[in-house]
DNA sequence: CGGGGTCTTGACATACGTCAAACTCGGTGG
DNA sequence: CCACCGAGTTTGACGTATGTCAAGACCCCG
């Protein structure tokens, strides 16, 4: 893969996360101003694209690809706190640094900016304030959302909880609507997934394979997840089947 | 106590929370008008103050007391996925209800806008914007230090976590500097405290004894807390001492 | 065809939950 | 003023979901 820096690809007319990233309700005259001053960074998988508590120079969306946010305990105990898909936000402007480390989960392409210049942006732009007000919003509540598995929820409601949200984003990704014996990609290795779950490795795979069991979900392949029956995944997550 | 609405008995000028709330950046000029649109409400201990998915009408900034935001399962389990002091911000504007319920730990009044009002607000005062925008980060950002102590740490860490949390806050709030020996009064029973750790009561109240008798914090009465030794209690809760 | 990382499975250990009982304490009424 | 009540809390005994340790199985990539 051809990683580094580089002038993007297209405009952003034809940008795939155009309609939903931070800059989804710029009018074509801002958004020519964004076009100026936008460059794209490619990421391998592994590598770390923000190190907590480093000075942070870039604040980006993802344009695709997947990336964790990694807290970890000096003692090697490592929470994942977020999950960043394509049109997530990266970054927080006016903090010198994050808490978090960001890592790529895949190999991923991200729309950045240079920090002082989208701070500048956000000075002068409403708009993109207003935006980036509704996606920290989301991200809160998502956060929540997880705060009440961690606390609350089984092992096996976790990792059912897990793919409903792989479900739910995939299909807002998309905008396909939710389907019975549709498929999703399976982004993170156990390793990951249980660190999202706060469970071990080891029990993250055997609710893995009992769901397989009890019929929940298929596996035609390693990466690859079928869910035969929307409704009784996300009621074996203890989540409402709100449609 | 007289719950209800009522004008405010201040100005803005003389506010407790006057620099620290979602107006703290605003000038005298648009203090004057919000002055014009803000009204006080208290609410009772064990009074919920809004309900989870029914319209939200008000939105408001916690003026003293302390409110939870609490997620339940339909079979009961319940989560608190946060804390609200004083200076918090509850509510979301342009969304029609919230995930969660807020509720009532102690006596709290708040000063609240109609949703409507304040959204109006929003759109024409970028100040207001830009510093919900920093309040909502830095909720994000305390709900992922949450998952941390709820997807990583032990019982005892969990406690030690939630009582730093009270001392950092409660530093934050009164602009006091940290030191040893200070109290810091419990806003929660040991059920709320429960449900806010992901523990049991049973668990909490077990570690609250550990605590004690390690000397790690002393219990003067039944609700103050006093800690010896900062810099202890933050090793316990395996947090960074940053002073 | 071999090798290292990831994943799975099993046997066992333990931190925490559950159930049940006793204790504390602030409020209330006799 | 004191007895009593009930809610909240503490403590103990015991059960279990999940973590830990260890061995294999799988599989991608060279």
């Amino acid at each position: 893969m051809n990683t580094g820096t580089h002038r993007p690809p297209g405009t952003c007319g034809t940008c795939p996360i155009r309609h939903r990233a931070i800059c989804s309700e710029c009018a074509d005259e801002e958004l020519a101003v964004l076009e100026t001053l936008k460059s794209y960074r490619t990421f391998e998988k592994g590598e770390t694209i923000v190190w907590a508590e480093e000075p942070l120079t870039h604040l980006s969306s993802v344009v695709s690809g997947v990336a964790t946010l990694n807290r970890a305990l000096d003692d090697g105990r490592c929470q994942i706190v977020g999950l960043m898909l394509a049109s997530d936000f990266i970054g927080r402007p006016n903090r010198a640094s994050t808490a978090h480390d960001v890592v790529a989960a895949t190999d991923i392409t991200l729309c950045r900016f240079e920090k002082p210049v989208f701070e500048d942006l956000l000075r002068t732009s409403p708009t993109l304030l207003r935006r980036l007000l509704e996606k920290t919003s989301d991200d809160l509540d998502a956060a929540r959302d997880w705060m009440l598995l961690l606390g609350c929820k089984t092992a096996r409601e976790k990792v059912a909880g897990f793919l409903s949200m792989l479900v739910r984003r995939s299909v807002h990704e998309s905008k396909t609507s939710p389907s019975d014996g549709m498929t999703v990609m399976m982004p993170l290795p156990r390793k990951d997934l249980a660190n999202y779950t706060g469970l071990s490795v080891e029990t993250t795979s055997r609710q893995f394979t009992r769901l397989r069991e009890d019929g929940v979900i298929e596996l035609p392949s390693a990466r690859e997840i079928r869910v035969p029956n929307l409704a009784r995944l996300f009621r074996e997550a203890r989540e409402i089947d709100s449609n």
